[in-house]
RNA sequence: GCUGUUGUAGCUCAGUGGUAGAGCACUUCCUUGGUAAGGAAGAGGUCACGAGUUCAAGCCUCGUCAACAGCUCCA
């Protein structure tokens, strides 16, 4: 016998071999009927697996999220199945489950497959799942994996099966067909009730660009039919929030071939709003002891060679501008500490003097490969809320707590409250990707896994996606429908100090290097303003947002009282303007709600002779009437509040 | 950069080789209104750009530019 103990803390014994799948039927028909995927000991395992030793079980239904990858998994393989039967002789290369359903990728020669047979496809999906087909299990040895897949032409599976170690591998089958896989699985396929392909897209083998690329083919399946058709409006739904799309709405920014791909053009509205978040910022950087500087978009091409960036991204940037006077070569600025460094340069410091925070909402351009551009999330333009910190060794971890209360606290002032603090170190395999010693590599990711203790934050490390000059800590949100960017960012940097030779004079009156933190809260101006339509759905917050009420006069009869309303809310610094367009009182309204303006003051007759406006709220309806002024001190107080 | 898709009026989109379309926005006129679309008329397009095929190209072919999805990259 085996003790078996289950979440809730209770311990039940049950026959050696017993699956878990057993044990579900034996606790309720409805649950085995639900349950999708086991784990034992924190393992997830196929359902059908005898268990022998005792242990902890979870059974999973769909709403874990264990459940969802097995599922997910599982319609890969059925996918796989469609595909094969439907184009016979297409080699298979990894078909994982992902964050919402699954893909395949898949090398199908001279063929091609377009949106327009993802129906086919979805349809024998559909059909081999009704034919409850099993998955399973075998184990296999790697000669004899081998030879299945060099018989079957299959090189991709062929490659995969020689990283693998003799003994650990296994071979999953439902229906027709037979895939290398490490499972778990479904039982069958029945359960899989709703299919919906969602794209095609290309994917190089094993992520390399220097590898054949494959066809990659997404999609997601529900054991219900409505389950997917709430995905599909919620999609839809996010759809409407996509920053390029309120963007436009709202014109708040637009671009021109002319001008170039990836270079925003900031319009009125939009500078407006990113004009206050930076008023915003500078407050707080003046509070923590920043000083702001300025520098020059461009420096000579010897300021990067010196800072290393040249070694390392010369190649990709834009080209060197050259001058009348030869010999001279000048490079767009693509980032801001080297002049910052020189700043630091330009005169000796004392320890008393440190740290030394210089700030400046920097203007930088990269390169960025033309597939890469993606509305302001990634252009080739863009302004840095970047900052320098200077600093002793000794006050390195203070330093740092204080930047992450920076971020903090623009999280919390802006209803951030899902992100993800992503502490990025080198990759473990890869070392010749940095620049440093290992010394000061391990001081730097020790500084910032401590600091991000002492702070709470709850964070994952990732390996490999350090800058090469220094670990970060970044802070990463997801857009509207769940695409991962990076905002702010908190670098600790040993190198450029030494670079740059930078110094100060210690107690002793000898000379040290000091440290570097390179930080940006909101990372960049335009991605933060991205992010921050998509998660408001550009409904901006009463502080920020360009416009913050529109008078709307019921006639042209009232043109003249709304225009005085109107100066007076100015000169109480309430953002306001008159709609005074020839139209119904109900059009003006619709349409001032669509451009999501906070507050809309009707004013008519009524209002005229008493002196006062009608406020309505955008989305809550009429408020009743006020005075100007009333109505501006409530504003203001809002927006107090709001800030602080 | 790679694979695939797309590009028609300011916006959203119809238009399968034979004289360029709709709705909204815009202009003018009528209307002067009370909390999410009042009415009429008008103006607006080298069909992204450049080559080619054809008697004839928005439509077919090639190239360029840009956008979208994904991959790769991201100082």
């Amino acid at each position: 016998m085996i003790d078996i103990k289950f979440p809730d803390g209770s311990v039940r014994s049950y026959e050696k071999g017993i699956t878990p799948f057993q044990i579900a039927e034996q606790i309720s028909p409805r649950l085995a009927s639900e349950v999708l995927a086991a784990s034992f000991n924190g393992k997830i395992i196929d359902l059908e697996l005898p268990l022998n030793e005792s242990g902890e079980l979870k059974l999973h239904k769909w709403e874990d999220q264990e459940a969802k990858s097995t599922f997910w998994h599982s319609s890969s393989h059925l996918m796989a199945e469609a595909l094969e039967l439907l184009y016979p002789g297409i080699k298979f290369g990894i078909g994982p489950s992902i964050e919402n359903g699954f893909y395949y990728d898949v090398d199908l020669g001279d063929r091609t497959i377009t949106d327009s047979d993802l129906k086919k496809i979805e349809d024998k999906m559909i059909e081999l799942a009704r034919q409850k087909q099993h998955f399973v299990r075998k184990e296999v040895s790697k000669a004899e994996a081998m030879d299945t897949y060099t018989k079957k032409g299959d090189e991709y599976k062929c490659d995969l099966i020689g990283g693998l170690e003799d003994g650990t591998i296994t071979f999953y089958t439902n229906g027709s067909f037979t895939d290398l896989c490490r499972g778990p699985h479904l039982r069958d396929t029945s359960v899989i009730k709703a299919v919906k392909l969602t794209s095609i897209a290309g994917a190089y083998w094993r992520g390399d660009e220097h590898n054949k690329m494959l066809t990659r083919i997404y999609g997601i399946t529900f054991p219900q039919k409505k389950l997917l058709d709430e995905y599909i409006a919620l999609m839809e739904e996010a759809k409407k929030r996509d920053h390029r799309k309120i963007g436009k709405e709202l014109e708040l920014f637009t671009f021109s071939s002319r001008v170039g791909a990836g270079l925003p053009l900031w319009l009125p509205k939009g500078a407006a709003l990113r004009e206050r978040l930076e008023q915003f910022l500078r407050k707080v950087q003046k509070d923590y002891g920043y000083l702001p500087v300025i520098t020059p978009h461009i420096g000579q091409k010897e300021l990067y060679v010196t800072s290393g960036h040249y070694a390392k991204y010369g190649a990709d940037s834009f080209r060197p501008i050259t001058t009348p006077q030869e010999g001279e070569e000048f490079l767009l600025k693509p980032m801001n500490c080297p002049h910052h460094c020189e700043i630091y340069r330009s005169k000796p410091h004392s320890y008393k003097d440190l740290p030394i925070r210089l700030a400046e909402f920097g203007t930088v351009y990269r390169y960025e490969q033309s597939g890469e551009l993606h509305g302001l999330t990634r252009v080739r333009g863009f302004t840095q809320d970047d900052a320098h910190i200077y600093c002793r060794p000794d006050q390195l971890k203070e330093e740092f707590c204080k930047v992450i209360d920076i971020v903090l606290y623009i999280f919390k002032t802006l209803n951030f409250d899902e992100y993800i603090a992503q502490v990025s170190l080198r990759d473990k395999n890869d070392r010749s990707k940095y620049i440093g010693t290992d010394e000061n590599w391990e001081k730097a990711e020790r500084a910032i896994i401590e600091a991000a203790e002492e702070k709470g934050l709850k964070t994952i490390v990732e390996y490999g996606e350090a800058a090469f000059y220094g670990p970060k800590l970044d802070f990463m949100v997801k857009d509207a429908i769940g695409r991962r960017w990076q905002l702010g960012t908190i670098q600790v940097d040993y190198n450029l100090p030494e670079r740059f030779e930078l110094e100060y004079t210690g107690a002793d009156d000898k000379k040290y290097r000091p440290v570097m933190i390179h930080r940006a809260p909101f990372g960049s101006m335009e991605r933060f303003v991205a992010v921050l339509i998509e998660h408001t759905g550009g409904k901006f917050p009463l502080w920020l947002t360009p416009e913050q009420a529109v008078v709307l006069p019921i006639s042209e009869k009232y043109n003249d009282y709304a225009k005085k309303v109107c100066e007076l809310l100015n000169n109480y610094d309430i953002r306001a303007s008159i709609d005074e367009r020839n139209e119904t009182i109900g059009k003006k309204i619709r349409e001032n709600e669509l451009k999501r303006i906070p507050f809309l003051l009707v004013v008519g007759e009524k209002e005229a002779e008493n002196g006062t406006v009608s406020v309505r709220r955008q989305g809550e309806g009429d408020q009743g009437s006020m005075t100007p002024e009333e109505f501006a001190a409530k504003v203001n107080e809002e927006v107090k509040n709001m800030i602080n």
